[in-house]
DNA sequence: CGCGACGTTGATTTGCCTCAACGATTGTGG
DNA sequence: CCACAATCGTTGAGGCAAATCAACGTCGCG
């Protein structure tokens, strides 16, 4: 249950095998059924999660009601609201299972002891929010100069799996257009190809 | 010269005065005259640089050798290409001075070695880099969700002192929208105004 | 079976871009 | 210290990518 993860940190850093199973003891395992919320906006996001099976999203919504997907998450990824996690304050985003998921969580109080237990801690979860600001500056500057054919062909190039999985109406929110214009977008594809 | 930066990083951790003394050793200050590089697409990243005067842009360019501005760092901002300074790769960003700066600069193994000695620093630039990727995240759903003209006025609200120093097509760079329609907006809100 | 979720299609509109031209200001070398 | 170029902001005409709106077909599921 714990391997991905423990690949993923001794990528970083390296944990004693006591230091490995202090981290699991502050690991609370949680199922969540398709489409129910783990955090909804409002309230303080209080997990951070660790996706052993399934898929999820995060996404906030603007005045007019309209859905942006600020990202996806399925095995191996994690999941939270960082923002309101670290400050302790309300959310303004929703997370949400698309499948039944399995989660490794860690509560803020765990995380705070796990960092002055172990320092070095503070080094993985500080390489893994660089990763994820440098795939959302690479987003970010797709979105300002590449159209939205483009920006499609690059995310089935990056994310083949996702299309198998995810409603192609989250993917269009993602690449920031609407599930009309993406259907458009495709069959002009599908047509380049006969 | 140290003092902003100190109160910076004992907002978020304690440093004994030896600790902070030692700090200081790794830092190098730099002066750099308007318009000059401090980074250009190709070069690695060697140094993250907090700014203690004067006024810098980072940006990188599309396929069709259009700008677009990243980030503006005026006093007290760290500024660097955290992708190229981490993983000591090229990088695809320019950083250039708008106007004649000083800054501190810390070296990439001078960083890690600090990381070494005091592991309690990894979590001033772990937050650092949580807020910047907020930063980077409202900017995001703003672009995707907002018109050029509420984009321009949070900007100002947000940001007032900038359109001060900061010429107004980079400006527009930064909101994600051309000079031109830029000062279409201005004019829109100038009439309204009357 | 009936309903909701999902994808598609077409008609119309629009926010913003492109291109081109033009003043105003700055700064810099002769 | 002036002249000229470069930089910067503005304006207008025209065009286009993508949004909006509305209607419809198809699944899968309770």
């Amino acid at each position: 249950m714990f391997d991905t993860l423990d690949a993923h940190i001794t990528r970083s850093i390296q944990l004693t095998d006591s230091e490995l199973a202090y981290f699991h003891s502050l690991l609370r395992p949680v199922s969540l059924k398709t489409k129910s919320f783990l955090l909804q906006a409002g309230e303080i996001c209080t997990i951070e999660s660790f996706v052993t099976k399934g898929c999820l999203r995060k996404y906030c919504l603007d005045e007019a009601g309209h859905e942006v997907i600020l990202q996806f998450a399925i095995e191996d990824w994690w999941i939270a609201d960082l923002q309101s996690f670290t400050t302790q304050t309300p959310s303004k985003l929703f997370i949400q299972a698309l499948e039944d998921c399995s989660l490794l969580t860690i509560p803020y109080e765990a995380k705070e002891e796990l960092f002055r237990k172990i320092p070095a801690m503070e080094r993985v979860f500080r390489l893994m929010v660089q990763r994820s600001q440098a795939a959302l500056q690479d987003r970010f500057v797709s979105i300002l100069t590449q159209p939205a054919e483009e920006r499609y062909l690059a995310f089935l190039k990056k994310y083949p799996q996702f299309p198998l999985r995810i409603p192609q109406h989250y993917i269009a929110s993602y690449l920031g257009m609407t599930p009309e214009f993406l259907s458009k977008v495709r069959r002009r594809l599908a047509e380049k190809n006969k």
